[in-house]
RNA sequence: GGCGAUGUAGCUCAGUUGGUCAGAGCAUGCGGCUCAUAUCCGCAGUGUCCGGGGUUCAAUUCCCUGCAUCGCCA
């Protein structure tokens, strides 16, 4: 059997919705795992929710849930999440899941059992709104930032793990194997981290500040806090330390994450292995984050530009492979629709989806639709093969695929289409199809060119893999008979000829862009209603607006008037406005309020009370609301 | 505040150990073809390789420093 492949994405924090962040992490484990199908090697696929903790309990909290529905509710967004992607998951984990607490309880007892965990008691400042400590530096003029309210010092007693006794024995791991945490620049990273001393890790929370985790194994009274309950997943998920999985897929595993919880993973997690006698994984892969530039995004779908919506708009596979061939692995980059569109047009439509188009059109035209049976000796001579370059790229593609160089990989795949572009135009099909003596050139031509596209389809599959399949069956060939397998795209001369091809068509439609209105407005298929929004406008036009907190003084209903209430108002000077919100205030209730206003509005009389302003409101279909400020300010104060 | 990373053509970025390394794609301009989703092919540019020092016969590439952006930690 060959090696078996195990890879891993973190498990999410459920503290937030499903972002762009999550989605390309897990979509680029997806693509490992699909290549090293390709590779016929077994493969085990894990992602899930991370939901202990106080921040959990918090937003449990704000939402009037129990931690459980809470973590259920955000757990089921993500775990419904993957399937729109294409992401075929071996298993989806959660922290909450009763075997994996058990694997964290007996990882912890024998990392206890070995010394490697004590107990010790500190001290500090501890604010009780924000429940928990500070240092002095975060601290603003001695007040806890958020509560302007002075810390207290208490002593606690906690749990740490000893890390430190590992250090040089990480260093010389990670020495020794260069390519660990890849790419370089983390592995530089993480070494320059262990120049310094290594602290030892706070390990638990009492239970007296903490309830929502996993009871130590050793004392009742703690819950462990963050690491060792998140970390294990990727060993619990596999059913450590007796499961089959286990046997199986580890430690072929590797792990990937974004750069921010580097140290977690290059650092805290291998100790914790060594320390609990498991083999350390084969390779953190640490990509960057993607900066979503908002000022090249279309705003057809309201005000809120979720990059995950677009795929809805420009389809799943297009989507996959911009993620892909944009981005760097390592470094950062940047996301917009415009960048989007440049590459489905550019790379997909004009590249790719021309070239495919072009090719089955001519075999219908000169061939009857029927795969031509090149003559080898005609190929030979004109030197109409294909062969060499095929195999160089699938060897590259294969190199930048084992090394996470998915740009790379991509890239190769595109360098030989337009290999293929060129061909054809030195080939000319077109001239050789008028002369009935170069028909062996022809064949040659275009049989070559078809199973060009062949190898294409495959080497697309992890990233593209509706497309590749609809690639396949354009050329007549069964999607289901494992194509993309790598040795089957080596053999050259895999298309039977005279096996006949389906109708044409065309894999990716371009794109106008900028969209037109009518065109997005249907496209987009949003529940989200709101309006247009307007032109833009320079900071002059908007300083023209004398925007100003007020409070209200006295609040009446304008006689005969249903909606109006008049306002006594307070803006640094007394005025009277008048507003249509009685539908949704009643006057009693806005005495006291703060309110912004349009200070500088030219007056009007509404149902004959002159009013000196307008009150901002938001105005939605049934109720209206007030904009205001989140903390009392003097009336007069400006906004901008 | 400490540690680290990044800063290269209008845009997005490649540049493995210092000496044809000043590049690719997109965008722009011009030319060609017609099989193809007005697609494809060819040609043409533009750059204080973030600023300032230093090492060297030679630095985008090494060292120091400043600025900007990002991440981690505090």
């Amino acid at each position: 059997m060959k090696t078996p492949f195990y890879i891993t994405t973190p498990i999410y924090y459920v503290n937030a919705q499903p972002h762009l962040g999550h989605a390309y992490t897990t979509i680029i484990a997806d693509v490992a795992r699909r290549f090293h199908e390709m590779c016929d090697q077994p493969t085990f696929f894990l992602t899930g929710t991370d939901e202990h903790g106080d921040k959990i309990v918090r937003a449990a909290r704000r939402e009037k849930m129990s931690p459980r529905a809470y973590a259920d509710k955000v757990s089921a967004q993500f775990q419904a999440l993957w399937p729109k992607l294409n992401i075929d998951l071996s298993r989806f984990i959660r922290t909450t899941d009763p075997g994996h607490q058990l694997v964290v309880k007996q990882i912890l007892q024998k990392i206890y059992d070995s010394g490697d965990i004590y107990f010790a008691e500190y001290e500090g400042l501890y604010c009780f709104g924000c429940e928990r400590f500070y240092n002095e530096r975060e601290l603003v003029d001695g007040l806890c930032p958020d509560h302007q309210t002075a810390p207290e010092l208490i002593r606690e007693a906690n749990y740490f793990f000893r890390m430190s006794r590992y250090q040089q024995w990480l260093i010389d791991h990670i020495t020794a194997h260069p390519d660990f945490i890849r790419p370089e620049r983390y592995r530089n990273e993480v070494l320059a981290f262990l120049r310094e001393p290594l602290e030892d890790l706070c390990i638990s929370r009492p239970k007296s500040r903490l309830q929502w985790g996993i009871s130590l194994p050793f004392d009742d009274r703690y819950v462990t806090y963050v690491w060792f309950d998140a970390l294990i997943n990727y060993v619990s998920a596999l059913g450590y330390p007796d499961g089959e999985d286990f046997a199986t897929f580890w430690p072929q595993v590797q792990h990937i994450v974004a750069k921010d919880i580097l140290k977690p993973h290059g650092i805290y997690w291998p100790i914790m292995l060594k320390a609990a006698g498991i083999p350390v994984y084969q390779h953190l892969n640490v990509h960057g984050y993607w900066n979503i530039d908002q000022s090249k995004m279309s705003k057809s779908l309201g005000n809120v530009v979720d990059p995950l919506h677009l795929k809805d708009i420009y389809g799943l596979d297009p989507f996959r492979y911009f993620l892909l061939r944009e981005m760097n692995f390592g470094l950062d980059s940047s996301f917009s629709e415009e960048q989007l569109v440049a590459r489905i047009n550019a790379d997909l439509a004009n590249d790719l989806g021309n070239l495919f188009s072009r090719v089955t059109a001519m075999a219908h035209k000169y061939h009857g639709g029927r795969i031509p049976a090149p003559d080898p000796a005609v190929e030979a001579d004109l030197k109409l093969s294909l062969q060499a370059e095929a195999w160089k790229t699938i060897e590259a593609y294969t190199a930048a695929m084992h090394e996470f160089a998915f740009h790379r990989a991509v890239q190769m795949v595109w360098d030989f289409i337009s290999q293929m572009n060129k061909y054809i135009d030195v080939t000319q099909p077109w001239v050789l199809a008028k002369d009935k003596r170069a028909r062996p050139q022809l064949d040659a031509a275009i049989y070559n060119l078809l199973e060009g596209l062949r190898v294409v389809s495959g080497l697309i599959y992890p990233v593209m893999p509706d497309t590749a399949a609809s690639m396949q069956r354009h050329l007549g060939l069964d999607p289901a008979e494992r194509f993309y397998d790598l040795e089957g795209l080596k053999a050259w001369r895999g298309l039977p000829p005279g096996s006949v091809l389906p109708k044409t068509v065309a894999l990716f439609p371009r794109i106008d862009w900028p969209p037109k209105p009518t065109a997005t407005a249907a496209a987009a298929d949003t529940p989200l209603a709101a309006p247009a929004f307007k032109p833009q406008i320079s900071y002059e036009d908007f300083s023209l607006l004398d925007l100003r907190v007020a409070t209200v003084l006295k609040a009446e209903a304008v006689p005969k008037a249903k909606k109006l209430l008049k306002l006594e108002i307070d803006v640094g000077e007394r005025r009277t406005i008048v507003a249509g919100i009685a539908g949704s205030y009643a006057p009693e209730d806005l005495i006291g309020a703060q309110i912004v206003v349009v200070a500088n509005l030219k007056p009007a009389k509404l149902m004959g009370v002159l009013s000196e302003g307008m009150l901002l409101a938001a105005t939605g279909e049934e109720v209206t609301a007030l904009a205001t400020v989140t903390r009392p300010m003097p009336p007069g104060t400006p906004l901008r």
